[in-house]
RNA sequence: GGGCGGUUAGCUCAGUUGGGAGAGCAUCUCGUUUACACCGAGAGGGUCGGGGGUUCGAGCCCCUCACCGCCCA
């Protein structure tokens, strides 16, 4: 006898185990089957299961199981990544909170050790939680975007090296000066992608950049009709900036070629108000179309090294780009005094020639009382330093805004949002800097993967996803690659003693290339988005041409959430293409399908985060209802385009759908339910069993149907309801009788029919709930294989619309004698009897097939046919028959007319409603026959069902 | 500022070529009928964000407004 409700504790860990042990997760080894491969997005090597990994996993392996079943060799290709700045940020907390020296008094080696340390330590967890999960990944191939430690020639090292080799000597990875996000918390340059841009509150201050040698100017301001508005002789131009302590870097002041107010002094010279007098800048006010004349005073001072739209500025007018900080972002402290220093710019300022990019860096032009300073104390100070000096622009409040009645000027201080840049991980602010970095070509590389979606090779599901990545992959930036980290890749660069580059696979290969001169290698590391962009074709064994390579390349699908398209999924595209070629030397797209799925949100919508506490433990769900509970949760609220949303609540329901579907399969094995050998489902004879097969049918397509087009929410809910709304509630209702029954034919028939629908459900839910569907599987048969192995139900030939119509007539019949029961308060114990007035002989046929089962779960003792309503009966419609229970004693004559009368207004209703479409000619006109035909079968049911409630409620105003 | 998505029952959400709205949970009533109380039977509950348009017909298509969310600048 089974236990009573199934006990996923006990039994997970022991079913994950008989699979792995049996070799179901490793393709099958069959020419002739479909190949079908995902690569998993590989989680961070040191992170735990989180819920977003909860739904990416379920969805997979929901995918994954119902190929397997359907007899692809099917590879689920596991891995981790080793996320760089995320692990390196994690060692360097421990060491601090352990009070060891620090990874830069450690050493590379040493730390690195320490890093490969905590992977072993905690590397391996996550992959235990995918298993608990359920995932059928192929663990023996089991990969990690770094390879194995100390392994020589290890091939996902060698996959990483040659990509950065190819794409340097195809000249698509070059090395240069460029302005990059510079996070000044690890040190290191970040991509564009790594940056959030976060509206805070900031201020625009108003400088005024006095004209060199006490130069003036008439400037004139006018209104949108070109009335003179404010005409003043000024000394000076005013600057508007959000950022006073990068003036000390200024280039140049840039206004718009159209803009008259500025159009006396454009090529003149004018003075950084900051830094000592003697040795003020003076810089050119030059023409550029960058500046916007409605924004600010017009006038734009140009930073080239620390701002974005300066540098283009900048570089377009040959400015110079002075750095102002270090790594940290402190204002330098290095190179020359200030004097010397400003003296080198102001040469340039005046016309010299610009010398190298490097003999501009090495300019420090922050004055000695500000070198060291953080940023934003040198923000502070300098401001609080040309105010002193009178040179902020000066406001007169408006005078109720002040105590006194002659109110004092002060300065002017828009108080404004602004965009402020800020590190994904670091959370601190990023520096715009100017640093020699290795970047990717990705507009070049980005063509073949724009293409390929285009042309349609590669699907996104849902589809206005491709709007997203078009829109990026059309106005992508230079792939900055370069990280100044130690955990990563290290890039395959080697430079000798005069700056010589030499890019090789190997240290020994870059020595040979340089004719063996003393080379060193190039410090940095590769983005770790570089080596998971190889993920589909490293994991598979390139650069070697592996069996599975050739076998599983292309992926069948990627399944990933939106957050990282760019990050992922469009860099597996570039690179995939441009390596994987096949044999005429046409690009392979790295996956035909692209999943995108939603984010897990909380109960109130929020985006888990570690920092708000809101995080749900997938694991701790696991622990209170068991994985399959989880996984369909996730599946059945993975519909298209929308978040989900996470509640307790949902995941206790799909526990208890478990239960019932436990308990269905304790019912059969308690009624001796079993598929005997041969059984052919289309032979049987019962209406009953006919039907059952029909409805499995339909939803075995149903499901299908579903996970074809990615609508897992669709395939699963079709699975649930069939398995509790009509197997349960009804099939096996329905059953009792005849396996109770004396009709032994009949009853084996049932048991017959009843098992092998049960082992469809317990295989379409399989996908969706592995365990308690394996748990099952064992317990309710005599079974050859695992069910994770067991063929799909591939049904045919068992539609059969008859037994359809019988049983829907009787699931309503039933329903409405329930429901009159119900609303006239007829105790539940009760049997009634019933008489049918005005059945046809087809009616009172399937009355008399059916007498049981109406008597049965209507509650009723008798069922008879009859010529009329017997008095003091409640009475209910259905089709052409009146089913009237006679209540005499029991009734309550106006409870009884108020139902009907309410029953009639909403016939009524529908009448009233249908009879004014089909009066309408231009609805009879223009709608399809087939939608006028069933208009009219509807409003004619209801105009005869009508008439019959009218005849019930007349029977009641004579009773 | 540009783009995308959302607004449907108290809550969370389905609703796939436009033919008068569904589920789960919650609520109320009844029920222990030996598969299941992690259950069963029944009920109530929505002018599908507002306005306009196209159409014989709009939750669905178009326009517009409002609010919410995300991405990009």
């Amino acid at each position: 006898m089974m236990d009573k409700t199934f006990n996923p504790a006990e039994a997970e860990a022991r079913i994950y185990a008989d699979w792995e042990e049996s070799g179901a997760f490793k393709p099958k080894d069959d020419p002739n089957a479909d190949p079908f491969c995902i690569v998993i997005p590989p989680p961070n090597v040191t992170g735990r299961l989180h819920i977003g990994h909860a739904l990416n996993n379920t969805l997979q392996d929901v995918l994954i199981r119902y190929k397997r079943m359907l007899g692809d060799s099917v590879l689920w290709q596991p891995g981790t990544d080793h996320a760089g700045i995320a692990t390196q940020m994690v060692v360097e907390r421990q060491l601090a909170e352990r009070q060891e020296p620090s990874r830069r008094d450690m050493g590379r080696e040493k730390f690195l050790e320490r890093v490969w340390d905590w992977k072993a330590e905690s590397g391996g967890q996550i992959m235990t939680q995918l298993r608990r999960l359920g995932a059928s990944c192929d663990w023996s191939r089991e990969r990690f975007t770094m390879g194995e430690k100390d392994a020589e020639n290890d091939q996902m090292q060698a996959a990483v090296m040659k990509v950065f080799v190819e794409l340097y000597n195809q000249g698509l990875m070059y090395r240069g000066k460029r302005l990059v996000n510079w996070d000044p918390k690890f040190e290191t340059a970040i991509s564009d992608l790594e940056v959030e841009n976060i509206e805070v509150d900031g201020h625009m201050w108003h400088f005024k950049y006095p004209l060199a040698g006490g130069k003036t100017y008439t400037y004139v301001e006018k209104d949108a009709d070109g009335n003179v508005v404010l005409e003043e002789e000024r000394d000076y131009i005013s600057i508007a900036t959000t950022r006073p302590e990068t003036m000390l870097g200024d280039g140049a002041v840039a206004v718009h070629p159209d803009d008259e107010r500025y159009a006396p002094i454009v090529g003149e010279l004018c003075e950084i108000p900051v830094g000592p007098k003697e040795h003020r800048r003076l810089i050119p006010i030059i023409t550029d179309e960058y500046p916007d004349p409605e924004f600010g005073s017009g006038a734009v001072k140009i930073t080239g090294a620390h701002d974005f739209n300066d540098y283009e500025v900048a570089k377009r007018n040959n400015i110079p780009l002075y750095r102002l900080m270090d790594t940290r972002a402190a204002m330098r402290a290095d190179g020359a005094p200030y004097a010397q220093c400003a003296e080198q710019a102001m040469a340039l300022a005046k016309g010299a020639d610009l010398p190298s990019e490097a003999e501009v860096d090495a300019i420090n032009l922050v004055p000695e009382n500000y070198r060291g300073l953080d940023r934003f104390e040198a923000r502070e100070k300098i401001i609080a330093d040309i105010t002193a000096e009178g040179l902020a622009v000066m406001v007169t409040p408006e005078a109720k805004d002040v105590d006194e009645d002659a109110p004092q000027p002060v300065p002017y201080v828009e108080n404004k949002k602004i965009q402020q840049p800020f590190g994904d991980r670091s959370h601190v602010v990023i520096e715009p800097m100017l640093t020699d970095q290795w970047f990717a070509n990705a507009g070049e590389l980005a063509k073949e993967a724009i293409a390929a979606v285009e042309d349609g090779r590669t699907t996104f599901h849902p589809k206005n996803w491709e709007k997203t990545y078009f829109e990026w992959m059309r106005n992508i930036q230079p792939w900055c690659v370069s990280r100044q980290l130690w955990w990563g890749h290290q890039i395959p660069a080697w430079y000798d003693e005069d700056g010589g580059v030499y890019v090789a696979e190997s240290e020994e290969a870059a020595i040979a290339q340089a004719g063996g001169k003393k080379l060193t290698r190039d410090p940095d590391v590769l983005d770790t988005w570089f080596s998971s962009a190889l993920w589909p074709f490293s994991t598979l064994g390139w650069p070697e041409n592996t069996q599975e390579l050739e076998r599983f390349y292309p992926n069948a699908v990627l399944i990933t959430a939106f957050d990282i398209i760019f990050f992922w999924v469009a860099r597996m595209m570039m690179q995939g293409l441009h390596f994987m070629k096949d044999e005429n030397g046409k690009p392979q797209i790295p996956f035909k399908d692209v999943y995108i799925h939603a984010l897990v949100r909380d109960e109130k919508g929020q985006k888990m985060s570690k920092s708000k506490g809101n995080v749900i433990d997938p694991l701790e769900l696991i622990d209170e209802f068991g994985a399959d509970a989880v996984r369909f949760s996730l599946a059945s609220q993975a519909g298209q385009g929308r978040d989900i949303r996470m509640s307790k609540q949902r995941v206790e329901g799909y526990r208890n759908f478990g239960t019932k579907l436990w308990n269905a399969a304790r019912f059969c094995e308690m009624n001796e339910c079993a598929v005997p050998a041969g059984f052919d489902p289309k032979t049987v004879s019962q209406t009953v069993n006919k039907w059952i097969l029909s409805e499995a049918q339909a939803t075995v397509a149903a499901v299908e149907k579903g996970l074809a087009e990615y609508r897992f929410n669709e395939a699963a809910a079709a699975a649930y309801r069939f398995t509790w709304n009509i197997f349960c509630d009804w099939h096996l209702e329905f059953a009792k009788p005849l396996l109770q029954g004396d009709d032994e034919a009949a009853k084996a028939e049932c048991r017959a029919t009843t098992a092998y629908v049960l082992d469809i459900a317990l295989k379409i839910l399989h996908p969706f709930m592995p365990f308690v569907t394996e748990a099952l599987w064992e317990q309710t048969g005599q079974r050859d294989t695992h069910l994770i192995v067991a063929d799909w139900p591939r049904l045919e030939g068992l539609d059969d619309a008859a037994a359809q119509s019988e049983m829907d007539w009787l699931i309503s019949v039933i329903t409405d004698i329930r429901r009159v029961r119900a609303e006239m308060n007829v105790p539940a114990g009760a049997q009634l009897n019933a008489v049918a007035v005005g059945a046809s002989g087809e009616i009172a046929g399937c009355i008399e097939r059916n007498r049981p089962l109406i008597q049965r779960m209507a509650r009723l003792a008798e069922i008879t046919l009859g010529d009329s309503v017997p008095p003091a009966s409640a009475q209910t419609v259905i089709g052409e028959t009146t089913f009237a229970l006679p209540l005499e004693g029991v009734i309550d004559f106006g409870a009884e007319r108020e139902r009907i009368a309410k029953e009639l207004k909403k016939l009524d209703g529908e009448i009233t409603r249908l009879e004014k479409k089909l009066g309408n000619e231009k609805f009879v006109a223009n709608a399809p026959e087939a939608v006028v035909a069933e208009q009219r079968e509807k409003l004619g049911d209801y105009t005869a069902q009508k008439a019959k409630m009218a005849e019930a409620l007349s029977r009641l105003e004579q009773a």
